[in-house]
DNA sequence: AAGTTGCGCAACCGCGTGCCC
DNA sequence: CGGGCACGCGGTTGCGCAACT
């Protein structure tokens, strides 16, 4: 596949933008939209590229741009996210969907998803907060707690398993447990993760980890509708959706397709967490809801 | 007051992916 | 089926400004 090129053209600016240039671009999708970023500028009369009018618009321009600092809330629901999903491309591997009547994954990369929950917050946004401010705070609170794991592997799945849990419960996130061991769990353990499915006393214990089979998937994927079945043991959260069945052999080899050696995110916690807190998630699939 | 350093943020870059032909 | 195009993403850069020496 041969890469279009970058738009370096003579004439074309780049660098930061004018009040002029904000103007006219913000007067042209009000009146035609951006269905077409390469074309816009040009249509529009800027001399920039489509995907920094893309960029211009999307992280700045719109209307629906939240401005001002970060609330300790906001801040807080970033760390609790970026520790649940992790933010190397082997994360991916905990994002994927399979929408009811679809063959196709969803793919959701970390710092969109995160952008999903903060409502006026840009993923650009999001992520020079991470890098700037977040980063530094985290590794503060990092040495003051001292490190009481130790790092088997047992007890990386333990510290997932409550990280997975972690958005209603972020005092309980193990701090020792970097979103890179997360994936490190999760890749090296690819087919052979681990997974809650004792349905124990206590719906709080998280210790009660047994090696995945052939029977997790079966409880994945609902035998009658296929699509995503989430079951919590109590009952606490029970859904199934879409009528387009796959078998549990066709499903993993979608998943082996599209990523080698991937794996599903094992935790219900987790998907318990997304399917009834992000809204974005709830509009995407109704059918489960 | 002038020079240096550090920080924050907007913008850019390269890559992966989906869609269309 | 493969090539080309458009889009979206994460990582990175570089500019402007404030704080510090």
């Amino acid at each position: 596949m041969v890469r279009a090129p970058c738009c370096e053209k003579m004439g074309l600016k780049k660098g930061p933008w004018t009040p002029e240039e904000d103007q006219i671009l913000i007067n042209y999708i009000q009146l035609y939209g951006h269905g077409n970023w390469r074309a816009l500028p040009k249509q529009a009369g800027l001399l920039r590229c489509g995907k920094s009018c893309r960029l211009r618009w999307i992280n700045y321009l719109r209307p629906d741009i939240k401005r001002g600092n970060f609330t300790r809330e906001e801040e807080d629901t970033i760390i609790n996210l970026h520790e649940m999903l992790g933010n190397s491309p082997l994360a991916l591997d905990r994002l994927l969907f399979y929408p009811p009547g679809d063959c196709s994954f969803f793919v959701l990369t970390v710092w969109s998803a995160i952008a999903a929950r903060l409502p006026g917050r840009t993923d650009n946004e999001i992520k020079n907060v991470w890098h700037t401010h977040l980063k530094k705070r985290l590794k503060q609170k990092q040495q003051q707690e001292p490190v009481i794991n130790n790092h088997s592997n047992a007890n990386h799945v333990t510290a997932r398993s409550e990280i997975c849990s972690g958005a209603s419960t972020p005092d309980r996130q193990d701090s020792t447990t970097t979103s890179s061991d997360m994936s490190s769990v999760t890749s090296s353990a690819a087919n052979n993760a681990c997974v809650k499915t004792e349905p124990s006393s206590s719906e709080n214990n998280h210790d009660s980890l047994v090696e995945i089979d052939e029977n997790f998937w079966t409880e994945v994927l609902s035998a009658e509708n296929s699509g995503i079945s989430i079951e919590d043991s109590n009952d606490r959260f029970s859904a199934v959706g879409g009528a387009d069945p796959l078998s549990i052999v066709e499903f993993q080899s979608s998943l082996d397709a599209f990523r080698p050696g991937s794996t599903l995110c094992d935790n219900t916690d987790f998907w318990f967490n997304l399917f009834t807190k992000a809204g974005d998630f709830s509009e995407m699939l109704p059918e489960i809801l």
